[in-house]
DNA sequence: GTCTATAGATAGATAGAC
DNA sequence: GTCTATCTATCTATAGAC
């Protein structure tokens, strides 16, 4: 087989299983057994599994942010700031909730990865949150986002309930689309009625005391 | 040393050691080294690796459970659904960005755990996971959280938010206030103005062109 | 309760034949 | 490019002395 057809299928086999598995409990063992070939194979595609690891990570990140970056412009010049970022959360969910294995393996091993593995994919990391800062900086420039709304804070908030999905995300339960229309929704508009607050009638009935319930 | 403190010794270490290295990265021998026993001592006190990374875990829940469920009660029956939910959001982020690891450790750790560790853990966080429900559930059905918003995504949504932030929280940037406070102000009324959806006017300044930039 | 000693398994990685 | 064979390290866990 072509090196470059056996290279592909340990990558993808790699982001299959640190997806599923995680990277500790993913063996070079089992990749090779997976793939049908003998373990000592691999090494001479890849140096290490730290190096086969990283490229998969940096591949998961290059994934999501092309993915997010077309669906962005896609949309052409006459889109709202909404309507931009919306599609932006939306790309991102399908990416990292879909078949493809890479974005989500990096999402969820990213933290778990050796120093040296994660110092190597900073910068692609950094670009992809740099994108994200220059949507919602656009949209605050034309007042689409309140002025005194700290963008990196927000930022960071809404990346980190889209992450978070593939902790909790079931096939068989709200589809991505549902997510992202909900999570569109709430970052702009909250999930109040922009009423004045009301008081809490029996807000914690289970409850007789502050503290020392237990 | 008496049994107890030995015991208790182990946990903190293993909860320091979950969080900062990962379960994986933290051999038993990691664990003995750093308390000044041997390694097999720690299986007089623990079965095995699973029992007290099951341990450790679910203390983690515990302990963030606890401090919210304080946080909202000691505000009293007259409180707002807002202040009690805004209060439950400070509440779990500063304990899990704070100085005790055990709940940094669960968020950090759970999805990486064994199986069995996960299935024993699941009806603890499945109680915490109720609780959130119930502030939701009784903040709708008093009008501060829209109908026809579904309380299911939103609150795995904000979770999902508070619970990242032990992936980019730093000691040196933002405070665990101030996030708790535009987590909530998000949440309740979102970033925007309420004000009609604005076009995005030179949104994508370096983009020519839709698709196919790269 | 903690120790010494070690079993038994598995990991990442390399050498050299083909 | 892939194989067989193997090295070395490290891991979880146990047996039995003290």
């Amino acid at each position: 087989m072509k090196a470059g057809q056996t290279r592909q299928r340990i990558l993808d086999t790699a982001a299959a299983w640190f997806r599923h598995e995680g990277l500790a409990f993913t063996s070079m063992a089992d990749l090779a057994k997976f793939i049908g070939v003998k373990t000592s194979s691999l090494y001479y595609h890849f140096e290490s599994k730290d190096s086969l690891i990283e490229e998969t990570l940096r591949l998961g990140i290059e994934l999501v942010h092309n993915e997010v970056r077309q669906a962005v412009e896609s949309l052409g010049p006459g889109a709202t700031h909404r309507e931009r970022i919306r599609a932006a959360i939306l790309a991102h969910l399908r990416t990292i909730l879909g078949d493809n294995d890479y974005s989500s393996a990096n999402i969820i091993n990213y933290s778990h990865a050796p120093v040296n593995v994660r110092q190597k994919n900073r910068e692609v990391r950094a670009a992809y949150g740099r994108y994200w800062a220059s949507l919602l900086e656009a949209a605050q420039r034309d007042g689409a986002i309140a002025k005194d709304m700290d963008l990196s804070i927000a930022r960071m908030l809404l990346i980190g309930a889209l992450n978070w999905t593939v902790e909790w995300y079931s096939p068989k339960g709200k589809t991505p689309d549902e997510i992202a229309d909900q999570c569109s929704r709430i970052f702009f508009d909250g999930v109040g009625l922009g009423a004045a607050p009301s008081k809490a009638k029996s807000a914690a009935p289970k409850a007789k005391s502050p503290r020392g319930s237990r």
